[in-house]
DNA sequence: ATCGATAAGATCGAC
DNA sequence: TCTTATCGAT
């Protein structure tokens, strides 16, 4: 009887949990319920991953392993049955806490779950998607990024290993400045051993799990080598004085915590009795360690990644960690999630196409149910500007159209890349956003104002210190800074402890009231700091040093940064307000110093957005822009001397390509200002390998006049020999084959390595520069920023004009252009009263029109808001 | 003589 | 932005 009752229970609640996943596929089913043990996720771009991630650590805390048990524990009723009867039928009740009960078996609580992601973003949305699931229980799952994960276990462990709990994370920054000294203390050439080569080295040993003294054993005879490990071992002693941890260190020293200390490793152990790794492809061997020494008991271990997105390997990650995870645990269960639900088939079939040209994947092929839509397009500019204005002409034609600002994303190699296209939609009044290239924390006045934030939570913290304590100017400089570093060094206490001592010290005594002065208002902050709470003393800071009163001397670019900081106190604010009682000083700085420029992406916003391509893993948008698609650029050059360089290009490209839901347009240019020179690159390897039958080819009209006329022109060119490149009507299929190597022609010969292009090149400019397999149709877009017919003269100019006045060569920092446009004028004109027509604010009266060096500025009214912008750059029509 | 401030010059990889 | 040269102040 009972044992009746108990089997319908059994299948009715199979039935029920069967529901709660109903909009899984089969493969994501089945990785959602698969049971104990390691357990690789192969999932493909736009497979659905995080709903699947999101889904089985929801499983694992609600039902256990209760969809394959006929176990129940507890003594299910008739009543019972019938509730859960009522509950399959109405999806929308949710069931009691006796049910809940009823339906687990064997279930996880939440806190046993770790789940590691690889940005703080990520982390919080996987968090918001199971409370979205689960409520409050979906909070208490411990989700986050190695680097935060690792935080938490060496504040509160890692005095084990010597480290005050209050150790301070350096950021790259910081590292930076420590290495430089290291250089100057052991006259160290910069030329012999780039600082950067430095760095990155020590960044590799840490990632290797290779201590100093290892490394020693390790490095031979070498002279560079052995210079690295002095330098390494230096700056190591360096991070430990002061109390102090690179992002390295973070994994490095936890995992060392875990070796040297088996007793804490149980204790974490016990703890995450369930681990998820978000993004597999792309963690390091020190990572890889800890899931490892994490998980050796239980073998919980489910990672989640695709080994074709692995874009991380130049900073430490091996992509052999997912290429090898079936044997490292044991025989893990392998899912393959193929089916995209993100990308039209033309875009996925042009994602497949290049991926495909690498060697060493897992193989996986995506498939998708989409429509086949647009096919891909390959739109040739002149040049960068020529470029931009196509991507804003693009852009405006689809809002027109009725697609909002925010589905477009435009993505690029380097972060240089951006200017050129910021340049263009300043001028034309395009909201958009960069993510990533200037952060804001990278700001100076935010890194003083929580340098001075660091030294009152760690004093110990000698490289901050250094960085305020002449800012504003106090008469402390270089020299008797050095002095204070030698003593502190003699007496191993910190720079701040010889500071409060001034007096004892003869050598500093010229310097003495200075010094003096600073300790007593560093005194001052810790008592103020004491007296009042957190949200207040960013406030106070900024007034007791005289930080403000420095910028408010500044004029109006102090005023610029004084409003910058004003967003640093709000966050403090907002911090406080968020943690209540938890809120501290020490809190808050951490959660500064774990930031990424992804966590702080708002996709409310309605702007276009511009980053790297690295920076868009993970992200989707309708509408992607990769400009920037030549040979030199993107592969870029450093990637053509290593094979497996270039394949990880290559995945970058696919990462690119598989961002794009409805459209994709893949630019190049025919010429580009890059470090100060023109040149003139190939259009990317990566277009050749896209299947021709979803490709379609675009030319600028200054693309193709420049094309006649370099043809009429013959052999005159400003180029050399790379002219040649660029000559023919397009790129031509096959081009490449059976050349085993590329170069780039990055200089007019005389490097040492010639050109591959030569012989090609110039058969392509003498012969018949055919169009096979590119459909071209330039007469598709009408620019009506453009006036006017061309003459093949007016063409050249109009494109050898750096029309806009930008000079990469000048670092360009924010969206305000350094130089003038030059002699633009007389193209376009507007009068007050004017009725004008813009592409995406609308129609719209002109306010006011104010001449600038050659240009126009137009104010203009639209219906939304006021907007200035430039008169012949600007996508503006009068009515 | 020494130190600090100021003004002018090179810089350029993805996190 | 960080480094380098020169000037002015102590």
């Amino acid at each position: 009887m009972d044992d009746q009752i108990k089997q319908s229970f059994v299948a009715l609640r199979r039935q029920y949990i069967d529901n709660c996943f109903t909009r899984l596929n089969d493969r994501q089913q089945e990785a959602v319920f698969y049971g104990n043990g390691p357990l690789l996720l192969l999932a493909g771009a736009g497979s659905g991953k995080t709903t699947v991630l999101v889904n089985r650590i929801a499983n694992l805390i609600r039902f256990g392993d209760a969809r394959y048990s006929d176990e129940v524990f507890g003594s299910p009723t008739a009543q019972d049955i019938a509730q859960l009867r009522r509950l399959i039928d109405q999806p929308d009740n949710q069931p009691d806490a006796r049910m809940e009960g009823l339906l687990r078996v064997g279930g996880i609580a939440p806190y046993h779950i770790l789940a590691i992601t690889f940005t703080n973003k990520a982390a919080g949305e996987l968090k918001s998607r199971l409370s979205a699931m689960l409520g409050q229980t979906g909070q208490d799952v411990f989700a986050s990024t190695f680097h935060s994960a690792c935080v938490r276990i060496l504040r509160r462990s890692g005095e084990a290993l010597g480290y005050p709990s209050g150790f301070t994370i350096y950021d790259s920054d910081d590292v930076q400045r420590i290495m430089k000294k290291i250089y100057k203390e052991l006259s160290v050439d910069d030329k012999f051993m780039p600082l950067k080569q430095a760095i990155n080295s020590i960044s590799h040993y840490k990632d290797q799990m290779i201590s100093p003294s290892e490394a020693a054993k390790l490095c031979g005879g070498d002279a560079k080598a052995r210079l690295l490990v002095k330098l390494y071992t230096v700056y190591e002693e360096l991070l430990k004085k002061t109390g102090g941890m690179d992002f390295d260190d973070l994994i490095y020293q936890t995992v060392r915590l875990f070796e040297q200390f088996p007793d804490i490793l149980e204790q974490y152990r016990r703890k995450f009795q369930y681990i998820l790794v978000d993004e597999y492809q792309d963690t390091s061997h020190a990572q890889f360690r800890l899931v490892e020494l994490l998980g050796a008991g239980h073998r919980n271990i489910c990672v989640v990644g695709d080994d074709d997105q692995s874009i991380y390997r130049f900073r430490g990650a091996t992509i052999e960690n997912i290429l090898n995870f079936e044997h490292q645990f044991g025989e893990a269960k392998v899912i393959r999630l193929e089916q995209n639900y993100r990308s039209t088939a033309n875009i996925l079939n042009a994602a497949n196409s290049v991926i495909e040209h690498n060697r060493g994947r897992k193989g996986k092929t995506l498939w998708t149910d989409s429509e086949k839509g647009t096919p891909v397009l390959h739109f040739v500019a002149e040049n960068e500007q020529d470029e931009a204005k196509h991507v804003a002409a693009s852009i405006a034609e689809h809002v027109a159209a009725g697609a909002r600002l925010r589905d477009h994303a435009i993505l690029y190699r380097m972060n240089a890349l951006s200017a050129p296209v910021e340049n263009y939609f300043v001028r034309a009044g395009l909201p958009y956003k960069v993510i990533g290239g200037h952060k804001f924390y990278d700001r100076k006045e935010i890194k003083d104002m929580l340098a001075y934030l660091h030294i009152l939570s760690n004093p110990m913290d000698d490289l901050r210190l250094e960085r305020i304590i002449n800012e504003p100017g106090r008469k402390i400089g270089g020299a008797t800074l050095e002095t204070v570093a030698m003593l502190a060094a003699d007496e191993g206490c910190s720079w701040l402890q010889i500071i409060s001592r001034v007096q004892q010290y003869p050598v500093l005594s010229r310097a003495s009231k200075s010094l003096l002065n600073f300790w007593q208002l560093y005194q001052k902050l810790q008592e103020v700091r004491r007296q009042i709470p957190l949200e207040e003393l960013p406030e106070q800071v900024l007034e007791l040093t005289g930080y403000r009163a420095m910028l408010k001397a500044e004029g109006e670019e102090g005023e610029a940064r004084l409003e910058n900081i004003g967003q640093l106190i709000t966050a403090v604010k907002k911090y406080a307000l968020e943690r209540g009682e938890d809120a501290s000083l020490e809190g808050y700085l951490e959660e500064v110093s774990l930031i990424t420029d992804l966590d702080s992406y708002d996709e409310n916003a309605d702007l276009v957005v511009m980053m790297t391509l690295h920076a868009a893993k993970g992200l989707e948008y309708p509408y992607i822009y990769i400009v920037g698609m030549e040979e030199g650029v993107f592969p870029g050059q450093m990637s053509s001397f290593s094979a497996e360089d270039m394949e990880e290009e290559r995945r970058l490209c696919y990462v690119g390509i598989t961002r794009a839901q409805k459209e994709l347009q893949l630019c190049s240019t025919e010429s580009r200002m890059m470090y100060g020179q023109t040149r003139r690159n190939r259009p990317s390897r990566f277009l050749e390998e896209i299947a021709p039958e979803c490709l379609n080819e675009e030319y600028s009209e200054t693309a193709q006049e420049m094309h006649s006329l370099r043809n009429r022109w013959g052999d005159e060119d400003d180029y050399g020999t790379d002219r040649a490149f660029g000559c023919g009507n397009g790129p031509k299929r096959g081009m490449y084959q059976g050349k085993p190597e590329y170069t780039n022609n990055n200089k007019t010969g005389g490097d040492g390595y010639s050109s591959p292009y030569h012989g090609g090149g110039l058969r392509m400019a003498a012969g018949n520069s055919t169009m096979q397999n590119s459909v071209n149709k330039p007469e598709k877009t009408e620019r009506p920023t453009e006036s006017g017919e061309f003459s093949i003269r007016s063409a050249y100019e109009r494109a050898n004009r750096r029309s806009d006045g930008f000079d990469p060569s000048v670092s360009f920092g924010g969206v305000t252009p350094k130089k003038e446009p030059v002699k633009a004028a007389g193209e376009k004109k507007f009068e007050v009263g004017d009725t004008v027509h813009h592409k995406i604010f609308g129609t719209g009266t002109v306010v006011s029109v104010t001449p600038v060096a050659g240009d126009m500025l137009v104010e203009v009214e639209f219906a939304a808001a006021t907007k200035k912008m430039m008169a012949n750059y600007a996508p503006l029509t009068k009515d």
